[in-house]
DNA sequence: TTTTGTTGATTGACCAGTCAATAAAAAATA
DNA sequence: TATTTTTTATTGACTGGTCAATCAACAAAA
């Protein structure tokens, strides 16, 4: 019972089924029968259109990583002012969409495995990358470059910092804090001050 | 050939193949073959010590856990002041002895594979509060008791964030760029300052 | 009849954990 | 002291189970 154009349907589903897996079982030794079953075909259609075990998992850290990029899009045309940007950047990555169990596991999964693998390890930095210039994007027209460089770099370890530490935690994720703490640092550091006595 | 007294050697050479095989292969996914080979044992004999190999692995988070509570303790016993055991405390994490490519590895394997193990989990949430405490304890002499949670909070996340991210990186790792970057941010919190304007 | 979609069955590798057997030191007994 | 027994150390060989990957076969659309 072939209807065509399967293809493309199959593969968003064996993606999504991936995150899912990956999420519940909090680590990347899900088998594939366990993410063909959830999306409902066979073991072997999955080998089928993603060939190996790697080249899903490398597709779905894909996935992830442009569902991040679009959202930070969208998040950032919304915001005026370069301080606006700064905050714009860091919101996206503690929204909804991103910080939920599920997707969180499966970020820290796909770090422990670029430990392994090379193109997973290319993929992560890309994502270091772009976080690095999203947030220097509104950074450097409030700081001298040098500056900007340390408050970026300390703003995505903080950011990854929380993330990391949510894993821990049960419950659902609360944003609001981590938020909060991200907006605290930058509040100190960006605001101008003079140092008294 | 058995001499007497085996036992104790037997597990410490156990325990460190385990963290020199997870920091090599990046993950926990070690047999207990590879990791018995390195300590120059059978598998046989690593499985008569530890009975599985969960019991092993938790065996070695503990021992991680012991010493980077040792050289904290001994790191803090020559701080004078409050401000320099905050100091002490983020030094410690990114000493030689801990921040290592093998012991980063070790400790970010053990992070994904809390999301499984409840026992792992606690041990790791009993690394989490005693860094909390550690920085408390100087903090809560500089700042009022919010104000400390939130710097102790933040310094936390940032350690936490700076390791993941050393993860990503080949090479030696750079302690010195690290502690920097956390000493900033503490300096920017802690001196006291007056809005301008 | 070629292309696209799909699966059940199978293979081959790997691996945690078990067990029976061996050997030497220590303790108990004669 | 000489012996038997127990305890401690150690391994090779094996088992049962799991899983990624393959393949031949079937079905429907083009």
């Amino acid at each position: 019972m072939p209807k065509l154009g399967m293809e493309p349907l199959r593969r968003r589903a064996l993606i999504d089924a991936t995150i899912s897996a990956i999420g519940e079982r909090g680590s990347l030794d899900v088998t594939m029968s366990e993410i063909a079953g959830r999306a409902g075909v066979s073991s072997a259609l999955a080998h089928h259109y993603f060939g190996a075990k790697d080249e899903l998992l490398l597709a779905t850290m894909r996935h992830l990583l442009a569902e991040l990029g679009a959202d930070m899009k969208r998040a950032l045309r919304s915001a005026e002012t370069p301080r606006a940007r700064v905050s714009a950047v860091v919101a996206v990555n503690f929204s909804a969409d991103q910080f939920k169990p599920q997707t969180i596991a499966a970020w820290l999964a796909f770090y422990v495995e670029a430990q392994r693998s090379m193109a997973l390890r290319r993929l992560l930095r890309v994502y270091a990358r772009r976080l690095h210039s999203n947030l220097m994007n509104g950074l450097t027209a409030i700081l001298p470059r040098g500056e900007a460089d340390k408050v970026a770099e300390t703003t995505a370890a903080m950011i990854d910092g929380l993330y990391i530490r949510r894993a821990l935690k049960d419950g659902v994720p609360d944003a609001a804090t981590a938020i909060a703490l991200v907006e605290d640092y930058l509040h100190t550091r960006l605001n101008p001050k003079k140092t008294m006595k």
